[in-house]
RNA sequence: GGCCUCGUAGUUCAAUGGAUAGAACGGCCCUCUCCUAAAGGGCAAAUGUGGGUUCGAUUCCCGCCGGGGCCA
């Protein structure tokens, strides 16, 4: 299938090479059709003939009054030109019935596969050892697995690892505390938060007595030399610490292909250090090891300088520090190279705050400067905040758990679902109290744009009315009680499509408008990497199902519309679920 | 101090340089003898400020004011 945007842009560039022709611009590709973002101004529109009437110097309108003249008659669309020379096409009403019939029978609901597919490593969530996920955590885990989802379903083949923070300082108290302070009872109860406790505890006796700090660095010392006891300790933490995290990754229906943490290329990093001295990228200064600025970039641009007292001054990214301990910068270099390496990675994305802009624009650079090419981003986004606008840290007493999220999230879910469906077996209400609780979280973190901060409001995140993943669920739950009440035997013969799809009613039209947008938004969706575009759509998909469902009735329709509406209704769910199911969302039967 | 980023209805968020700036929550009016009212239909309500580029600017550029971050 091609979708109906594709189709006009080839009409539309092949009229204005006839109009134009020879001084029809080289470097210019196809003309663009875009979704009008008003229904006033028809399905879809196109610039084109505004942006390329100066290249040509013509008037905008007598540009595209020619081109329009050229393309004829369409069989899919009306055109006409309007304002100061848009061209805006109108879908014949025919033609989208023609398209839902297309869509009805294609698997993959009118999205196209990314034309090559690539191998791409995405890092995401990457929690802390011995820490629970909080808030914090929220953003990177639900975006990455929206974005691994999205990936896999365009076609491209997707490692999705989670790069544990299970090497640092961190452990020197730790271990500290595992030998002085643990409560083994408290380890099987709940392993996470036990160490959270030690860490706390041993945490506040440092800053009473300094010299706990040095027997905590002696321990870290210690495991890092390799000492047998330490070690075997430190394993033991990073194994009950995924436990902990599988739990809440299952209930979150997030799975990651590998678990490499920083200590997996600790073996690497000396090689890595000598390498960049070798390749003359790395020198020392001052006893540590650093990357300086190569001069390859503008100075605005290069992300080793900083503009200071009126000149620009080196900020070298250090690889080793003159003690002989590496860094993240380093960590994160052996980790690029294993994934290029062992993954024949094409492109790497990493889903991580926006704070660490600049520390990838560097990893990045060092990169170029060895030659190591591939595509490379910073998925980044923004922080989230509290209700004073201050970014929303977790201080001690202050944190939420992510754990809390979800638990409150269910459990408000589960309040509403005994209070509208008191007489649902009850494990299918605990189920889908789970799927609407789970559900509100990522949509509610998936449908605002990743770069902006967000403030965290337990009331928005976990509602369960308006622009929701419930709105969502009940428009599909809408859809299944049809399809109970008339009998689900019909919705297989729905696939050989009994009757065409007539679209009568302005809400019908509507609805089949808006699933034929579905194979524009998925692929423009991970483009940008930015959920929120598929989220916003799936909204308005809902909606204009609402709209259909109070406005044409399917069950006491006559035959041949009910099943042209049957059609529609079957089609509707099945986007539903599809563009749902790539933002992590599971659509209950009932509700 | 330098750099990055953000300022949109009362509130929380949208808007590949496009036309009369969209939603949600909250507020005010309607709609359940009718396929699930977790819904539908209405009403009121916003681009921090001053310039510039453009046929057209919330979007791009510059200045100012204010929030946040990174680096020192």
């Amino acid at each position: 299938m091609t979708t109906i945007p594709k189709q006009l842009e080839s009409r539309l560039t092949e009229a204005f090479r006839r109009v134009l022709g020879e001084a029809m611009p080289e470097d210019y590709g196809t003309m663009t059709v875009n979704a009008s973002q008003d229904l006033r101004f028809g399905d879809y529109q196109s610039n084109a003939a505004m942006v390329l009437a100066k290249r040509v110097k013509m008037n905008p309108r007598t540009l595209a009054m020619k081109v329009i003249e050229e393309m004829g008659n369409l069989s899919l669309a009306t055109v006409e030109i309007a304002g100061p020379g848009f061209i805006n096409f109108r879908v014949n009403a025919d033609y989208f019935a023609q398209y839902m019939q297309d869509m009805i029978n294609d698997e993959r609901l009118g999205v196209p596969t990314a034309e090559t597919a690539k191998t791409i490593v995405i890092d995401f969530s990457a929690p802390n050892v011995a820490k629970p996920m909080h808030v914090g955590h929220i953003r990177s885990t639900i975006i990455g697995d929206t974005l691994v989802r999205l990936a896999r379903f365009m076609g491209h083949t997707v490692i999705a690892d989670n790069h544990i923070g299970d090497w640092g300082t961190q452990f020197g108290m730790i271990l500290w505390g595992w030998k002085n302070l643990l409560d083994p009872q408290a380890l099987d109860a709940d392993p996470i938060e036990a160490l959270l406790n030690v860490y706390k505890e041993v945490n506040k006796r440092c800053k009473e007595q300094p010299e706990l700090l040095e027997a905590c660095k002696a321990e870290l010392v210690k495991l890092q030399s390799g000492d047998d006891e330490n070690i075997s300790i430190w394993k033991r933490c990073i194994e009950v610490t995924k436990k902990g995290l599988d739990k809440i990754y299952n209930q979150l229906d997030i799975h990651f292909d590998v678990w490499l943490g920083e200590s997996f290329y600790n073996d690497a990093l000396p090689g890595l250090v000598n390498q960049l001295m070798q390749q003359g990228i790395a020198r020392e200064s001052d006893g540590a090891v650093c990357v300086f600025s190569d001069g390859f970039h503008k100075p605005e641009d290069d992300p080793f300088l900083v503009y200071k007292n009126e000149e620009w001054q080196s900020v070298p990214a250090i690889i080793r520090k003159a003690d002989g301990a590496f860094l993240y910068a380093t960590t994160d270099l052996a980790t690029l190279d294993y994934r290029m390496n062992h993954f024949h990675a094409d492109s790497i994305w990493y889903v991580v705050g926006a704070p660490q802009e600049k520390h990838f624009k560097q990893i990045f650079d060092i990169e170029r400067m060895r030659g190591v090419t591939g595509d490379f981003r910073h998925v980044a986004f923004g922080s989230i905040l509290g209700k004073d606008r201050h970014p929303f840290k977790t201080r001690d007493g202050e944190t939420v758990s992510l754990q809390n999220v979800i638990d409150e999230a269910i459990e408000r879910a589960a309040r509403v679902v005994e209070q509208k469906s008191p007489d649902m077996p009850s494990d299918e209400k605990a189920h889908v109290a789970q799927v609407v609780g789970i559900g509100a979280i990522k949509f509610a973190e998936l449908s605002q744009n990743r770069l902006s901060d967000y403030i965290f409001d337990w009331d928005k995140m976990l509602s369960l009315s308006g622009d929701t993943a419930p709105y969502l669920q009940n428009s599909y739950v809408r859809v299944r009680s049809i399809f109970r009440k008339i009998g689900e035997k019909r919705i297989p013969q729905q696939q050989t499509a009994p009757s065409p799809v007539q679209l009568n009613a302005a809400e019908e039209l509507h609805l089949a408008r808006m699933l034929a947008r579905f194979g524009e938004v998925v692929p423009a969706t991970l483009d940008d990497c930015r959920p929120n575009l598929l989220a916003a759509y799936l909204y308005d998909l809902a909606r204009a199902f609402h709209s259909f469902y109070e406005a044409c009735p399917v069950l006491r329709a006559e035959e041949m519309i009910q099943s042209s509406r049957l059609a529609l209704c079957d089609l509707t769910a099945r986007v539903l679920r599809c563009g749902t199911g790539l933002l992590g969302i599971e659509m209950p039967d009932r509700m």
